[in-house]
DNA sequence: CTGAAAGCGCTTACAG
DNA sequence: CTGAAAGCGCTTACAG
C-alpha cells in the first residue's frame, strides 16, 4: 500500500469530476458476486413481513447489499419459481418457504448458495434459520389466560405442515392438557385463504357453536384481525366475555378498542440474526460452513386490555 | 425460424437435464439490461408502500423483471445514495422522490434512464409519474363533510413542500373557501416525524386547543391512526362530536370502530399505471421517448361510520 | 513492484 | 444461412 495520500485524493477527485461509476455486471461477471440478496416471503403487504422487509434492507445496506424481494402467497410454484429465477442473479438467499419448497431449498443448500430460513424452517434439515420462538410465545400467552381462569380457551390456526404454525399450536395444546384443560372442539383449523376476508365468517360461525368460550389465541395477525370483527360482530365483550390474544404486533392491535394482547416477534432482532447468519456463509468462502446453526429469537408477551 | 419442433425439443431436454441457466451477468454485460428495476419508496413497512410493493413486484414478474426496493424515510440523503448505487444496476426507477432528490432525479432523467415517479412528482419538470388525484380525494371528503352540515372542518398535514401533500391541503382550503367555512387556525401542519408515535401528543393538544372542531380530514394513515388515538383518549365521540375522514385505507380503519371513512388510493391501478409508463420508456430504445407524461389515478371515498 | 493480458459468459455483427 | 470471433467492463494471476 505505497500509494501517497496526495495521489488517492486526485485519483478520487477525477472520479467524481468524471462520474465514473464501476459496472456491477462486468465485477459480478469476473468475481461471481452480485451483492444482492434474495428475499423470498409470505406476503410482502402483510405487515410483519413488510415490517422485516425495512430491516432486512437496513442491515444487508449496512454491509453493501441490495435486497431483492418475491411474495409467494404460499404457493409452492410462485417459490420454486422464485428460487430457481433468483439463485443466479443473488448472493444468498432469505427464505420463508412454504412446505413444497422443499426440495428446490435443499437443491439450494446442495449447490452451497448462502441461505437462511426465516419465520419457518425444516426440522430434521441442517438448513440454517433465524425466527422467533414461536412454542415459548403461544405457551406464555395460554399459560396467562389459564392464570386468569380461563377454562373454555380455543385457539384459532392455518390448517398448515408449516412448521411454525405447528410449534403454535402445540405449545396451546400442551400448556392446556398439563392443566387438564384441552378440548379438542375448540382447536379450529381454518384453509389458507388468498383473500383474508374469508376467516371472518368462519371464525363467526365458530364463535356461535361453542359460546361457552371465554379466551381465544389468534396464531397469525390476520386471523386476530378477523377474529376481533367476529367478535365484535356477535357483541361479545373483549377480555370481559372473551379473553384475546394474537399472535403479531400491528397498528391495528394496538390501536384497537379494547388494545389487544399480543405474542410480539422482534423483527429487527429477527432480520439482524438472519443477516449475520448469512454473511457468515457468504464470507467464509471455502472455509467449512457452519451446518444448520438455528437461531429462536424470544418473542415479547405485550399485555394490553384484552386479556 | 427454420428449426424443427423436434429439434427445439431436444435441446430443451438438454437445458433440463444439466440444469442450465443463462448467466445474467454475463448477458447484462453484453446487451445492457439487468431486467432489474429500482423501487425507491418512503418506507416500505408503511401499508401503503408495502401494497404497492406487492402490486409492483406482480406487474413486474409478469413481463420479467425484478425489483430491489430502497426506503428513503424522506431522508434526501439517504434517497440520493439509493439512486446513485442502484443507477448502474436497474433498468428503470420507480420512486417516491423527497424534496431534495429533485437534483439526481434530474440528473438520471438526463442521462435518459427511464424513471417514472409514484405518490408524488417534481411540478413543472417533465417526467412521467402515475400517483392518485389527491386533489380530487380530499376535495371530495372536504365536500362531504361540508354537506353534513360541518361547520369547523379541522385538516392535519405534515410539513412538506412535498406536492401530493400540497394538493390536500389546497383541496382542503379552497373548499373551504368557496363555502366560506376557511379558518386558519383549524389547519395543523406538523414535522415529519421518524418515529410516527410523536404525532399523538401533537393532535392531542390541538384538540384540546380547539374545541370547536367537528370535523376532521387526516392527511396520511399515520396521521389518521394517531388522530383517531387521541380523539378516543379525549373520550371524544366519532362522528357525533367529530366526523372523520383519513387519506389511505388500512386494515385499522376498516377493522376501527366506528370504521373511519376513507380517501383510498388504488394501489394496484397506481403500480399498473408505473410499469406500463416504465415499460414504455425501456421499451422504446432508439425511439423518441414521451416526456413527462402523468397519469393521476381517480380515489375512492369510502364511507364508512365515521362521518 | 508494475503493467499488460487473460478471461468471466453472454450476444450479435460479420465473414464465409 | 451458419459459425467463429469480437467485445461488454471488470479483476487478478502472471510475466517482466
Amino acid at each position: 500500500m505505497r500509494i501517497s495520500e496526495e495521489m488517492v485524493r486526485h485519483i478520487q477527485s477525477i472520479i467524481k469530476k468524471t462520474g465514473y461509476i464501476p459496472n456491477r455486471a462486468a465485477a459480478s461477471l469476473r468475481t461471481g458476486k452480485t451483492h444482492v440478496i434474495g428475499l423470498i416471503v409470505e406476503d410482502i403487504a402483510n405487515s410483519f413481513f413488510a415490517s422485516l422487509a425495512k430491516s432486512v434492507e437496513k442491515a444487508a445496506a449496512k454491509v453493501g447489499y441490495r435486497v431483492v424481494y418475491g411474495s409467494t402467497e404460499n404457493n409452492d410454484g410462485r417459490g420454486n419459481d422464485l428460487i430457481q429465477l433468483l439463485a443466479k442473479q443473488v448472493d444468498g438467499f432469505l427464505i420463508a418457504p412454504s412446505i413444497g419448497m422443499k426440495t428446490s431449498v435443499q437443491a439450494l443448500k446442495k449447490s452451497r448458495k448462502p441461505l437462511v430460513l426465516i419465520d419457518r424452517y425444516f426440522p430434521g434439515e441442517e438448513i440454517p434459520f433465524a425466527l422467533v420462538d414461536n412454542y415459548a410465545g403461544v405457551r406464555k400467552a395460554t399459560e396467562c389466560l389459564i392464570k386468569k381462569q380461563k377454562k373454555q380457551i380455543a385457539f384459532v390456526n392455518i390448517a398448515t405442515e408449516q412448521v411454525q404454525m405447528q410449534e403454535r399450536e402445540r405449545a396451546y395444546v400442551e400448556a392446556l392438557q398439563q392443566n387438564g384443560l384441552f378440548q379438542k372442539k375448540l382447536l379450529l383449523r381454518l384453509p389458507y385463504y388468498q383473500d383474508k376476508a374469508q376467516y371472518e365468517p368462519r371464525i363467526h360461525q365458530f364463535l356461535r357453536k361453542h359460546p361457552e368460550i371465554d379466551a381465544m389465541i389468534f396464531a397469525t395477525n390476520y386471523l386476530g384481525m378477523f377474529g376481533i370483527k367476529a367478535l365484535k360482530d356477535l357483541d361479545i365483550a373483549i377480555p370481559k366475555q372473551v379473553a384475546v390474544f394474537s399472535f403479531d404486533d400491528t397498528d391495528l392491535f394496538r390501536f384497537s378498542s379494547p388494545a389487544i394482547s399480543v405474542i410480539s416477534q422482534p423483527v429487527q432482532e429477527i432480520a439482524g440474526q438472519a443477516m449475520r447468519l448469512l454473511l457468515e456463509q457468504m464470507n467464509s468462502g471455502a472455509k467449512k460452513t457452519e451446518s444448520g446453526e438455528g437461531v429462536l429469537v424470544p418473542p415479547e408477551l405485550i399485555l394490553r386490555n384484552s386479556v
